[in-house]
DNA sequence: TATCCAAGGTAAGTT
DNA sequence: AACTTACCTTGGATA
């Protein structure tokens, strides 16, 4: 095992990792307490939260297993890679200068308040299957259903992996959930969603496509990319882009921003997706517009106003 | 206890 | 291109 601390003054602009992974951004992150999600979330609390890096993003080329928590002024870290570092920095944007990226959004009421309420969270950078994946099985369905869907699928199709003791799952490869029946996923209670990320996993596999290729393409362009995956619209390619691929501008369209846009900025509201999206993207500062968006997101969805 | 409803939307079919 | 509708499942609300 190894582990080590990470000083939280080396964060400009502080973080928060309970906001950070319990935000509805990522679905790779656990607790071991079962409180993940939970409908009261269990604030304030130092838990542990673990991940199982893909092999695909190791330097090994087997999944790693990292567990963090925030402790008296440092993240402090146990992992089975010396490296934990530099993946958790990669995995938490830890070194996102988030001072910079507050200074850099236009000062309208509701971002603010988000941004008082969870100054320290972050966007994460998700590894792109995963982040493909949840946010197709992530339609119509609660946070907490989507993080249990996650889960089932690396317990029933993941490697496992023993760390510490204890048994891991690593977020199924393409190949594995390509090889599952739409009936296994249906199992899983994907419901509708089911043959979407089979068939996904299997145009990755093919070589057909890959989200990692949209990183290439200007943003717009990159959207319309991944919208080639079946069961994959604007919003959810527009996640995609935001907590995996580094395309911070996207603001993803989801039932509680247009809430938002209805509320606070009507005239935004350009009727198709990709002209309000243009639209609030801009009014939210361009650059860092993703950064705004999942703030509003959270505050919004935990009961700010 | 039974029914209803909405949850980070998308695909397919119509106008 | 813009507009409708069907779609799995389930926890929580309502009767």
């Amino acid at each position: 095992m190894h582990a080590g601390r990470l000083p939280v003054t080396e964060f400009d602009g502080g973080f928060d990792l309970q906001a950070t992974v319990e935000s509805g951004q990522t679905y790779v992150w656990d607790r071991p307490d079962g409180g993940m999600f939970a409908d009261e979330v269990a604030w304030g609390g130092d838990a542990w939260y673990h991940t199982v890096l893909p092999a695909t993003e190791t330097e090994t080329s087997e999944p790693e297993v990292l567990r963090c928590r925030l402790g008296n002024e440092a993240l402090e870290w146990e992992a089975s890679t010396p490296r934990a570092p530099e993946h958790l920095t990669r995995l938490l944007r830890l070194d996102d200068d988030l001072d910079a990226i507050v200074a850099a959004t236009p000062e309208l009421p509701l971002l603010e308040r988000a941004y008082e309420q969870y100054g320290g969270m972050r966007l994460v950078r998700d590894p792109s299957f995963a982040s493909l994946v949840s946010f197709i099985c992530s339609a119509q369905m609660r946070v907490s259903r989507i993080h249990g869907m996650q889960g089932r699928l690396a317990r029933e199709f993941g490697d496992a992996v023993t760390f510490d003791g204890r048994t891991y799952y690593a977020f199924p490869t393409p190949d594995q959930l390509a090889a599952a029946s739409e009936a296994d996923l249906r199992e899983c209670s994907l419901g509708y969603r089911a043959p979407y990320v089979q068939r996904t996993a299997e145009m990755v596999t093919e070589g057909v496509a890959h989200p990692d290729e949209a990183r290439e393409l200007a943003y717009e362009d990159a959207r319309e990319y991944l919208t080639q995956f079946v069961g994959v619209g604007e919003k959810v390619a527009d996640c995609v882009l935001l907590f995996s691929l580094d395309f911070l501008e996207a603001v993803p369209l989801d039932t509680w921003i247009r809430t938002a846009i209805e509320k606070y900025y009507p005239e935004c509201d350009r009727g198709s997706y990709a002209e309000t999206s243009r639209t609030i993207r801009e009014r939210f500062g361009g650059e860092y517009a993703g950064y705004a968006q999942t703030y509003v997101f959270f505050y919004l969805r935990t009961g700010g106003e």
